[in-house]
DNA sequence: TCCGGCGTTGCGTATTCTGCAACGTCCGTT
DNA sequence: AACGGACGTTGCAGAATACGCAACGCCGGA
C-alpha cells in the first residue's frame, strides 16, 4: 500500500541473503538506482543497514535491538527456555517452538541437538502448514471455521510421498491430531526426517504454542521417535503449567 | 530522506518498548490515523509487524529471520561465541562482545553470568563512546584523524564522577590503552560497576571488535576486577588468532 | 592517460502520500 | 434495548513527496 516503505522493506529482505551494492539492488528491484539509494540512506539513518569499508550494504543493528526486543516481548518464548533446552539434551535431538499467527506458522525457537547433522531451520522461519508436525497441533485448536478457511488457502505443494494435499485430508488429521493431543510429520516435508508435537496451551486453555523434535532418519527409526513421546507430552505440559494451563478446566475445546 | 519509510522505522522503533494500538502510534508520531495505518499495513504484509487478537500492534515475525541472518552474517559473532562463552564461564561473570561501526559501538553479542545480578545490555544496544571499556578499546584503534572526529562529536554526557567529559582527556585515555592493551571502565558509566576489554584483531591486524567482563561491584572490587585481566586477554588473543590474526605481523599501528 | 564501472547529485514531472471527514463496528453504559 | 464513545477503516482531492533521467565525479584497471 505504501509503496516507498514496500521497497524499502524489499530491499531489507534482499540482504538477509548477504550484502550487496547498490546496483545489485536497483537491478534485483527493477527500481532506478537514485530510489534505492534514496530508501538505503533512510534505513542507514536509522541503522536499519550499514555500509562497509566502500559501498556494500549490510543488515544493520537496529535490527538486532528490535529482534531481541520482539523476542523479549513473547513471554511464552523465556518460559519454555529452559524446558526445551533440558528436552533437546535428555533425546539428543533438535526441539523447536513454534507458534501460530495471522494464518501462518513459524519458528519462534529453536535448540540445537548435539548432533553433527544440523537441522536446515532458523528462528523466524516460516513453516509449511500441511505437512508438519508443529503446524498441524497449531492448526488443530483453531475454531473450526478459521481452520477450514486456513485448510483452503493453503498452498499443497507435494514435498514427498507422504505429503498430504487437499484440505479434506488435512482436515481429518487435524481433528486427529486434536483427538490424540500430539501430532506426528511422517516424512511428509523431508523424504528422511520424522517428527513428532505437542501442544502448549496458556491459561485460556487454547493453544499457545508447540514443541516439536525433529530426527533424521539416520538416527532414529519412525518407532523410535515414537518412543520419544512421552518426554515430548511432559515438557509440553510442563510449559502449559508454566502458562498457567489447568488440565482440570482445559477442555471443551475439541 | 524518504519521509514515508522514515515514518515506518519509527514505528518499528516504537514497538520495541511494547505493543501499540493505532492511535497510540499515530500520537507518538504526531501523524494522522490513516497515514500510520497505511504504513502498519505495508510493514504488516511483509510481517514486520502483526496485529493481535484485537487491535495491538507487535514487532513481527520476519525481524527474527532478519535478525538471525545479520548475527549469521557478523562471521567474528560465531568465531567469539565459544571462547566468550568460557570466559564467561571460567569468570562467573557477563562477557560482552562489541563492534565499532559507523561512529557508533555496539553489543554484537552477550554472555550472561550465572549470577543473580543481571545486566541491563542488550544485542544491538548501542553504548557511550566516553565512559566504556569496549568502546575504548575499539576507538583507540582507529585511525588518528577519524579517532579525533569521533571525539569531537561525542555527547559527553556525565554518568559518575569518573566520567570522562572532554576529548582532550579520551584521547590521552585512548593513546593508554592503545599503549597497554586493554581498557578499564572504572565506574565511569555506572557507580556500582568495573568493567575490563581487551581488543579482538583479525588478519589484517586492525581490531575487528572487543570482549569485555562487567562485573558488579557486591560481587568483586576494583582490584579483583582487574585479577581478570590475563582471563580476558587470552580469550581475546585466541579469538584474534582463530580470526587469522599472527601476532609478528600485527603492529605498527600505534 | 584513458576508459569503464559505480555511487552521487539536481531537477522537473507526476505519482504517491497525506490528512480530512464520514462511516462502521465493537463495547461498555444507562 | 438503545445510546454513546473509542477505535479502526474507507474515499477522496490536493499537494507534497518520491521518482527517474541525465550528467557529474571518483576510483581502479588497462
Amino acid at each position: 500500500m505504501s509503496q516507498s516503505l514496500a521497497r524499502a522493506l524489499r530491499i531489507l529482505v534482499g540482504l538477509e541473503k548477504g550484502p550487496r551494492s547498490l546496483d545489485d539492488l536497483a537491478g534485483e528491484l527493477g527500481v532506478h538506482k537514485t530510489t534505492v539509494l534514496r530508501l538505503l540512506r533512510t534505513l542507514e539513518d536509522e541503522r536499519f543497514v550499514y555500509r562497509d569499508g566502500l559501498h556494500r550494504f549490510h543488515l544493520g543493528a537496529r535490527l538486532f535491538a528490535l529482534a531481541d526486543s520482539a523476542l523479549a516481548q513473547r513471554e511464552i518464548r523465556a518460559i519454555a527456555a529452559p524446558r526445551l533446552e533440558r528436552l533437546s539434551r535428555s533425546t539428543g535431538q533438535t526441539v523447536h517452538l513454534g507458534v501460530y499467527e495471522g494464518g501462518e506458522v513459524f519458528y519462534l525457537d529453536k535448540h540445537d541437538s548435539g548432533q553433527s547433522i544440523q537441522m536446515y531451520s532458523r528462528v523466524g522461519l516460516r513453516v509449511p502448514l500441511h505437512c508438519t508436525a508443529l503446524a498441524k497441533v497449531l492448526l488443530a485448536d483453531l475454531p473450526e471455521e478459521r481452520r477450514r478457511e486456513v485448510a483452503r488457502a493453503i498452498d499443497y505443494t507435494r514435498f514427498t510421498e507422504n505429503t498430504i494435499t487437499d484440505p479434506a485430508s488435512l482436515l481429518v488429521e487435524l481433528a486427529r491430531v486434536a483427538r490424540q493431543g500430539y501430532a506426528v510429520d511422517d516424512a511428509e516435508h523431508e523424504t528422511f526426517i520424522t517428527c513428532v508435537a505437542a501442544p502448549v496451551r496458556d491459561a485460556s486453555g487454547r493453544v499457545a504454542a508447540a514443541v516439536s523434535i525433529s530426527v533424521p532418519h539416520v538416527l532414529l527409526s519412525r518407532a523410535e521417535v515414537l518412543d520419544l513421546l512421552p518426554d515430548l507430552l511432559t515438557t509440553a505440559r510442563t510449559i502449559s503449567a508454566d502458562c498457567g494451563y489447568t488440565e482440570i478446566e482445559g477442555n471443551g475445546h475439541g
